[in-house]
DNA sequence: CTGGGGAGGGGGCCC
DNA sequence: GGGGCCCCCTCCCCA
């Protein structure tokens, strides 16, 4: 006995959970566009993918061999086993399509492609369409301002590609959403770092109406000559909880498109039958063959351990039985790719526990439910048998919900007091004068005669001068991180350090060296390096008279001084 | 090979 | 929100 549809069925259900980023545990970054994925869905589809996606989460694809709009029908094709209707994809487009499924090793896609092609005559060219990636220029497409052919670079046939571009225009998946929300932060900087050296981009202003998609994350560097991303200023699309339901716009974006997988194609689909190769033993080539085209270059290690002083102790903190980790498959975002994407999540590499930087489910969860609000959305550990389907967790109160949206609904319902870590719940911290600590309240105001840091933590005992310092500094407190990582999930306390860590993801530098040309993501940064080429060494060993450019270097070297040895 | 310095990069947090 | 600083990790270079 058979289901006769029983595939179907289960690649339609996957497919429209693709649609709305459900369960997606990979990204496949395509220079400057992200596509969110199933690893299981992948890496049956292509041992390439299965041998990229086996540690990585996040992956990226060699810009010669595929570019967004590509990938893009690629991706549709893997979860549905259709391409656009051959009319509606050009000569040009079926020999980006052959490079890119020969490049990720989608032999029946390769095979459908080659067969189109020769049926048409035309000459095949398993090579890339352009030497300049193929950028398709999602980001101008997606622009209001209207894109002229020689701006899309990608292909030679800009008529053609226009035409492509606008035939998919209008069926943005909502992974592409997820990507716009990201890419438009910097429609300069892709993510290849052909681009983040040097910022050889042309600038980048407001006009473009990128940035009215909300995300920007560069800076203005402070000569503002060798700089290109001049971009204004605009929100972020992360949220806090208690301020999601101001994200309404955004969400409406998102809740506007079709999650019906048959929307993400038009036109009469070409199906996978057509492939004469098409054999279902036939998807997974001889492994050594594979070796010798893995094309994508592992990131330099980054940096792995910190402190994470305050995650340390919203580990000791959490409640009993509230799962903290959402650990899909691995985990580990790490970038699959150029160094610019290369940031990994470092307490995610280090197995930690910590359901506040176990997110990336959360980002999506957020996506598909509340969008922005969905701060306190993590998966619970394994897929517990009491739980039954009430995998969201809500972290303050433990309790479980079937979806995110429920818990999104029932965190509305949690006041920021309620997220407050009382004191009296927490042992965890070192308190300066516990007895003074007790007779605190939060709103307690401590005068200390002429110390202007008049406003404590009830929690840490610390001062501060001014409320809204010390309402900053609470929320190191609070078991929820608000703002999280578009990208990976990591959660931050605040919004600054969000935003400059999707820098790091974006490989975003707007300030330059006017010097040397370096790039960096910090002023802070550029002002150390400054002192590089004017010899400066203000730092100085009260021991030995060493002198140091910076203070860490000269911390490090006072350790040498004070270690046993 | 090892230790030390220089420097790039990331996160936390206060102002 | 941005700036600045601190702390950390890491890589690279060199003696």
């Amino acid at each position: 006995m058979e289901l006769p549809n029983h595939a179907k069925q289960l690649l339609l259900q996957l497919n429209q959970q693709r649609a709305k980023g459900y369960l997606c545990d990979v990204i496949i970054v395509v220079e400057n566009a992200l596509f969110r994925a199933h690893k299981n869905i992948l890496a049956a589809s292509s041992i390439y993918f299965k041998s990229l996606i086996l540690h990585d989460n996040l992956i990226n694809l060699d810009t010669d061999m595929v570019n967004p709009s590509i990938f893009r029908q690629v991706l549709d094709f893997i979860y549905t086993g259709k391409l656009l209707s051959s009319d509606q994809v050009s000569d040009h487009n079926f020999n980006a399509l052959l490079t890119a499924a020969s490049y990720l090793q989608l032999h029946d896609l390769a095979a459908l492609c080659r067969k189109k092609l020769k049926r048409n005559g035309r000459s095949l060219h398993n090579k890339p369409t352009t030497p300049t990636n193929g950028r398709t220029s999602r980001n101008q497409r997606l622009s209001s301002t209207p894109v002229t052919p020689n701006q899309i670079s990608g292909f030679k046939d800009s008529e053609k590609t226009k035409r492509h571009e606008e035939l998919l225009k209008d069926e943005l998946s909502e992974d592409e959403v997820f990507v716009r929300n990201v890419q438009c932060a910097n429609p300069a900087n892709s993510l290849s770092p052909s681009t983040s050296k040097n910022g050889s981009n042309g600038p980048i202003t407001s006009s473009g109406g990128l940035l009215e998609l909300g995300l920007d994350l560069s800076k203005k560097s402070p000569s503002g000559s060798t700089v290109t991303e001049e971009v204004s200023p605009s929100s972020i699309p992360q949220e806090s909880p208690q301020s999601a339901s101001e994200s309404t716009a955004n969400s409406a974006s998102f809740d506007d498109l079709p999650t019906n997988p048959q929307s993400l194609t038009t036109g009469e689909p070409m199906d996978i039958g057509e492939a004469e190769e098409c054999d279902e033993n036939q998807h997974f080539p001889d492994p050594d063959q594979q070796k010798s085209t893995r094309q994508i270059s592992r990131p330099r290690r980054q940096a792995k351990g910190e402190s994470h002083k305050g995650e340390e102790m919203e580990r000791s903190t959490l409640p009993n039985g509230v799962a903290k980790r959402l650990n899909v498959a691995g985990e580990r975002l790490s970038g699959g790719g150029n160094s610019d994407l290369s940031y990994q999540c470092k307490d995610e590499e280090e197995g930690l526990e910590n359901g506040q930087e176990q997110s990336e489910e959360s980002g999506q969860s957020e996506n598909e439910g509340g969008r922005n609000s969905a701060n306190y959305v993590y998966r619970q550990e394994g897929f517990e048998p009491a739980l039954g389907d009430n995998l969201y967790v809500c972290i303050p109160c433990g309790k479980g919900f079937p979806s995110s949206e429920e818990l999104n609904a029932h965190v509305e319902t949690h006041t920021e007091e309620e997220l407050y870590i009382k004191e009296e719940e927490d042992d965890a911290y070192p308190k300066e004068d516990e007895a003074e600590a007790e007779d605190l309240s939060s709103q307690t105001v401590q005068v200390h005669g002429v110390d202007s840091r008049r406003f404590c933590c009830t929690v840490c005992n610390k001062s501060y001068k001014d409320p809204a310092t010390l309402r900053q500094h609470e929320k190191t407190h609070w078991l929820t991180r608000p703002f999280p990582c578009n990208i990976c999930g990591k959660m931050f306390t605040q919004r600054g350090t969000m935003t400059r860590h999707m820098r790091s993801h974006l490989g975003l530098k707007p300030f330059a060296c006017e010097e040397c040309g370096m790039r960096f993501t910090r002023q802070y940064r550029l002002t150390e390096h400054m002192r590089v080429h004017s010899g400066e060494k203000p730092y100085e060993c009260q021991l030995c008279g060493g002198k140091f450019t910076q203070q860490r270097n000269l911390i490090s070297h006072l350790r040498m001084h004070t270690s046993p040895s």
